[in-house]
DNA sequence: CCGCATTTGTACGTATGTATG
DNA sequence: TCATACATACGTACAAATGCG
């Protein structure tokens, strides 16, 4: 599978699709490395923006993790721990701030959720870690 | 309120908080436009790419929205629909694909909610649109 | 309806900073 | 110490969507 830079498909897709695929299909199992940015980069043919787009697209989708100096690797889901929505409580989801992310340590694509009790006390869970329940 | 290139805070990460803080403080509403791409570069002497990374950090957040040949305009929020959680079912939220994106017409920075029922039944909700309830 | 200015999107380049191992 | 890899930030150019005259 290659890359058509004329497609209408801009490049940085075309480029996020084939990593999908390369994921989906166990060749890039969950916890491993993605090639480098570099890497990629020479592999299709394609510029270091193009590249660091699609890698973006994936881990905005929370597919992928990135950190500097290491690398990108196939984004591991978390066990998500059961919380019970109880009763007169009422929940909403959204993305956090970057200093919630920053101090909830949450990975970029990952939502929170925002539980309200009656009383009006707030709670705010990693969206990633977390399974809402009413037995 | 200026930009400091040599500040440990990236330059984008600044002009993503001025704007942050134009918004708050009711200088530029629900519905306003945002200075365009250029016109914020050359105000706070900046080059186009600090700008567009500024931009996507708030719309990753779900504060603007952008569409190309338009402009960036401050994002409102949706009335959420109230959705009980029923007994025995239970919810998990998520970044949804581009596919799902596209075909739901979600803005970036939207989650989705998944919500399983006892028998196994699978319903995907917009996370902008809704708020989970245990009344 | 057409043409034009504006605006964002995509894609390339370079350079330098910083974290990792 | 050093090579590797990503992050930030500047530049350029052209494509594509929008809206207005």
């Amino acid at each position: 599978m290659t890359i058509n830079p004329r497609s209408h498909t801009p490049v940085y897709v075309q480029l996020a699709e084939l990593v999908r695929a390369r994921i989906e299909s166990g060749d890039l199992p969950v916890g491993s490395p993605l090639p480098s940015e570099a890497r990629l980069g020479q592999e299709y043919g394609i510029g270091r923006d193009a590249v660091r787009m699609a890698i973006a697209l994936l881990r905005s989708e929370g597919v992928v993790s990135t950190s500097k100096g290491h690398g990108s690797w196939v984004r591991e889901q978390h066990e998500r721990a059961k919380v019970e929505l109880t009763s007169g409580s009422s929940a909403i989801v959204r993305m956090p701030s970057s200093r919630e992310r920053r101090e909830m340590d949450l990975d970029e694509g990952v939502p929170v959720i925002e539980i309200r009790n009656p009383k009006g006390e707030v709670t705010v869970l990693p969206g990633d870690q977390t399974e809402l329940i009413r037995p």
